[in-house]
DNA sequence: TCACCATTTCAACTTATTTTGAAACAACAT
DNA sequence: ATGTTGTTTCAAAATAAGTTGAAATGGTGA
């Protein structure tokens, strides 16, 4: 048997917040953290990363897109990281005759933002 | 033969911009892309990002860190997920006796305050 | 109508990430 | 030394994500 479990000023700093259930009190839901980590998801390509980087520049169509981020990649490459990126709602597009003008969602502007921080 | 390639306004803002050659130029390259898309991914892991919420309320052991976020996982889960982590300098850990103490790095600290901002 | 262009969808395939359980390591107490 | 606890490592199995090429959709203009 021991006194000491876990190293004291651990343990002291740690029971000024409250213990375990004062930190876990302070942390997300499953719902909040799986959505939010979705965003973190949407980004951690590269390629989708200089996506959106492109389109906070500058709406764009499809194969504008293509011109700047890699013009060898096939559209079809294309079209699923696109989609992924407006599903977890980071852009969006709108038809305008014959292309689809894609262009950074309100939550798509502060992500990238963010993303210049790190 | 068609005069109108892509959408008038479209193309217009582009040309102010430098063209798709303007844009391109403002876009990061390959390794930048990379290194802060690995960042992302870091993070778009639930359990990952409330491991990290928690270091930063607290420095932690790895044992408070399972109690934290959840008992019933296995160890050797939790390490896996605490070293992609550290890997990715989100977090250090450092030895007190018995116990590795983790707490997140500097930009560790910066990319969970720009995670609330999602 | 037809041919054409931009874009998406689909299914098969390849690759990467995550989970598991057992074994190993390291520090400490007896 | 031995046993105990905290933590990591490893390889195999399970799951998820990304890529490919062909086919489909939907708008446009002749």
């Amino acid at each position: 048997m021991m006194a000491i479990e876990i190293p004291e000023p651990i343990r002291a700093q740690c029971e000024k917040k409250g213990g375990i259930k004062g930190i876990k009190k302070k942390l997300p839901g499953k719902r909040d953290l799986e959505k939010r980590s979705q965003v973190f998801q949407a980004l951690s390509d590269p390629l989708r990363l200089n996506i959106m980087l492109a389109l906070v520049e500058q709406p764009l169509c499809v194969c504008m897109v293509k011109d700047i981020v890699n013009p060898k990649i096939s559209d079809s490459k294309l079209s699923y990281h696109i989609n992924i990126l407006k599903d977890t709602g980071l852009i969006k597009g709108e038809r305008k005759a014959s292309w689809i003008i894609y262009e950074p969602t309100r939550l798509g502007k502060e992500a990238v933002k963010v993303a210049g921080k790190l």
